[in-house]
DNA sequence: CCGTATCCTCTATGATACTG
DNA sequence: CAGTATCATAGAGGATACGG
């Protein structure tokens, strides 16, 4: 749709965006790096990953692992006994997502009090309703 | 909302998760990670922004850069001139989340062929019509 | 036990038009 | 230039019930 249409200063993004927004949006998703990261540590079955991520519905789980599986990132292995059982793993390729999908949980970890402080300024100073100042010189920007 | 409502075998995600989603569904959303890298070399005006960014509707860049500074990620600074001009860069925290965000992007670049070459093998061997085989050995599990 | 099939709601995103 | 306001829509995600 975009094409090139824009012939500004410096296209900053030009074709990569594309599977760079497959990527984000596969880890950005509701459950995605919350089942990568259970299952870092051994081999799950369908109803472990269910009782170890709270809150996930059994849709959203199977939904997930399936988009999972279809990118490589882990196996499924279905073993045909009564009552069935199912088994699912990190591939190499799943464990390497893995380890910078990490990088983002350890800033959240690390990093969560700044946001939260950030947000509590926010709404106190009332930054949005901010007061324009009438005076216009070039040294005193308004925040 | 899930309180302790489970007392399964190992709870992997206690409380963290919460803190962990919204910096997932921050990062995962469509315009943010674009936004910060676009600001990670110099600060950039609004309209600079739009023009860098490809497809961005104001709407989108507004509650993107909005959202970026209630969490302190940006600094925002409005010099009261005629024409406006305001300013946008990157803070120290903003810089840090850019960091683990290149990462995964750095795993997009690196790893987008294995999973187009995993997404096509599953449309092929029809991957999910699996053929349920009718043994039932302990040791031919189904894939 | 391991899912699939439906229905339903809510949010993210976009298009468009207007303002200081 | 730098937004804000409003309306519209697609799809993510959840609840529930049924099937192999």
């Amino acid at each position: 749709m975009a094409g090139r249409a824009i012939s500004g200063p410096c296209q900053a993004w030009p074709e990569e965006s594309g599977f760079i927004r497959e990527v984000l949006d596969r880890i950005g998703d509701k459950w995605t790096v919350l089942v990568i990261s259970t299952l870092s540590g051994s081999s799950l079955r369908y109803s472990d990953l269910q009782a170890s991520i709270p809150g996930i519905s059994q849709r959203m789980l199977t939904v997930t692992l399936k988009a999972l599986e279809r990118d490589g990132m882990i196996l499924r292995t279905a073993y045909p006994e009564i009552p069935p059982r199912v088994e699912y793993e990190l591939t190499a390729l799943g464990r390497s997502l893995l380890d910078s999908a990490m990088a983002l949980v350890s800033w959240a970890v690390a990093h969560h009090e700044d946001v939260g402080a950030s947000r509590r300024a926010h709404e106190q100073t009332g930054v949005g309703r901010e007061k324009a100042r009438a005076a216009a010189s070039e040294d005193s920007p308004v925040r």
